[in-house]
DNA sequence: GACAAGCACGAACGGTCGTATTATTTTATC
DNA sequence: GATAAAATAATACGACCGTTCGTGCTTGTC
């Protein structure tokens, strides 16, 4: 009951791992096999798709981003302060990810390859703007931003802020990176006030 | 002595719209002579390696964003003007390839994969930010932006702005998607005045 | 102790991958 | 129009792709 779960989160964690530095697409079933110790059979017998191999990371990921990032941030009072947690989690989960977010990279790999996998990965995309609104409707509540403010702009700010590090910080190696998320940060904040 | 040129021209163009699409890992040298109508065989003996085919590619791509975006923007009087041309034109990029810029999926799929088109990338990425940079201090000289201005920020900050479109438009095909841009755009440049 | 269920295995399938070698056609030059 | 050079094709290679199948271990249940 217990022994076919266990072996599949393994799976699981190693196709996070190397989805983050291959992309989702590159994933595949002979080289997981290999780095897990298992047959190809074996693993594929747990998935029976490479398709589903591929939804179910995604999903994994999203929980492990759920509990590392969205909850955390939640626990933080509502305002400013829960913004700023928000980011830093984001930033830490981007970090430990071997190769980034691996929600970054399947946006640009799935953008044009229409099927389940994209779906999924559009839903798990709109929850996250969903979560950013959220953000910022709190913040307005608690007064730390003004009440007029757009929701879907603030998302679009704040997504963009983190795009902006996740290429430097991947790509670049930009170690001045966090320095210049924080200006910029502090200068959208302003705006919102 | 043209007629290689021309076929391998040909190539690379398909190649472009191609990586656009799927990512430059999966570009497979069997769709590629597929699409171009060549023998596999025919095709590879223009590059002699899948390398050095993503990595002329990638030179393709980049002698095209010259004369698209750099070059047009660069004849639009400096300053936010400039600033702005620079915007639309890489909007209009990222627009006409099918699966959005080569450059920003390429990030995403190479920045874990060491080797001689990590390499080129990474140096163009670098001369685009110089570019972003040498931009923010023309609009210095003009008196557009202050005098003490980071130049790096700014590079940092237009960039996120693009990134965030990018994802936007491609990923989530969000139709209010410019409108947004505008308005960080808008904030962004009252805050180097 | 029989039995079913869950789990993992090895072998094999038709395809495609990138690459190498060898041949054939097309093009440019005189 | 002959000839050398350039461009393309044909064929083959070993490796790996995702997937299927049959088989054998475990494990817990009756």
């Amino acid at each position: 009951m217990t022994k076919g779960k266990d072996t599949k989160l393994t799976v699981l964690e190693a196709g996070l791992d190397m989805a983050s530095q291959l992309g989702l697409e590159c994933v595949t079933i002979g080289n997981l096999a290999k780095t897990t110790n298992l047959s190809k059979s074996g693993l594929f017998a747990h998935f029976l798709s490479k398709e589903n191999l591929q939804i179910e990371i995604l999903n994994h990921a999203a929980q492990l981003f759920s509990e590392g990032v969205i909850i955390p941030a939640l626990k933080i009072e509502a305002g400013i302060p829960r913004v700023r947690a928000l980011i830093d989690k984001w930033n830490q989960w981007t970090s430990e990810l071997t190769g980034g977010c691996i929600f970054v990279s399947a946006s640009a790999d799935f953008s044009d390859r229409p099927g389940k996998v994209k779906d999924v990965l559009l839903h798990q995309q709109k929850e996250w703007i969903d979560c950013l609104k959220r953000i910022a409707q709190s913040a307005v509540q608690v007064g730390d931003f003004r009440k007029d403010i757009d929701d879907d702009q603030f998302a679009f700010d704040l997504y963009s802020l983190l795009l902006g590090f996740h290429l430097y910080y991947n790509l670049l190696d930009d170690a001045e990176i966090k320095k210049r998320q924080e200006t910029a940060l502090v200068r959208l904040l302003d705006s919102y006030k």
